[in-house]
DNA sequence: TCAATCTGTACACTGCTTATGTACAGTGAG
DNA sequence: CTCACTGTACATAAGCAGTGTACAGATTGA
């Protein structure tokens, strides 16, 4: 039931640490790395993996259990859900994935990607998925 | 020569101000929506316009005046430059927006959007690009 | 039972980052 | 020259991310 970390950490990243352990969570959950079920490591013991304060980690279970994709329970530990059907996306939210996607693209136009490299590789993140 | 604003501020968003300002200017040189030559509105009025100071927006122009997007001149102001070509973005560069791809996805994902969606969203964004 | 040792939680505190206030300096029109 | 516009520099304030430390629930085994 326990299951690899699957997380590391970018200090230089813009991103602060807590949203990074998040993301990387949340990806492996969509992508079936992590199953519901399964144990995440302790925040102390994923802390030390990853070389920062278990309260930064526990800052993390949390945001992911406030979205729904852990249970975590004092004195136990934190564990996968199985996700219950979501509300779609409204409008707005839609529209605030759409301008993500626009800054990040264009964020690779101007590093000197190719558009045709761009689609490929916004095509290849599809494939793990469910 | 000069061009419309096509700037906004979400005060909520967890990107800073001048992260967000940065990111609709990039994206609009690269949709050619703003094209080289366009000179910028002065820091002043464009802060006035998002409500914020013009400190702010002042980083933001020379955040993109260091990605090598406007030419910015002391008293005279800020114009979109024709950019020259990059070097091509390295193994650890190309990694890294990889990863920023599939954390999006996922969060698309998680709220429940479905695969063939998030690929109808993720193909559109490349619509606008030259 | 109860102590040891795991687990997560609460909260004050520090330091860095973001945003602002304010003074300064370059440019060009009249 | 002067005025009204430009961007720049830097000190200060406010907000937030990360940490230290004390606490509380759960489980194991003596």
């Amino acid at each position: 039931m326990s299951a690899p970390p699957v997380v590391s950490i970018h200090p230089e990243s813009p991103d602060p640490a807590r949203k990074q352990i998040a993301d990387q969570i949340r990806s492996a959950i969509v992508e079936n790395l992590l199953m519901p079920g399964d144990e995440l490591p302790s925040v102390r013991r994923l802390a030390i993996d990853l070389g920062v304060h278990f309260n930064t980690v526990a800052e993390s279970y949390r945001l992911l259990s406030a979205e729904g994709w852990l249970d975590i329970s004092h004195g136990k530990g934190a564990r996968v859900l199985r996700r219950t059907a979501t509300s779609l996306p409204d409008d707005s939210e839609r529209e605030e994935f759409r301008q993500r996607i626009r800054h990040l693209v264009a964020e690779m136009r101007g590093r000197g990607m190719e558009p045709l490299a761009i689609r490929g590789m916004l095509l290849t993140s599809l494939e793990g998925i469910q």
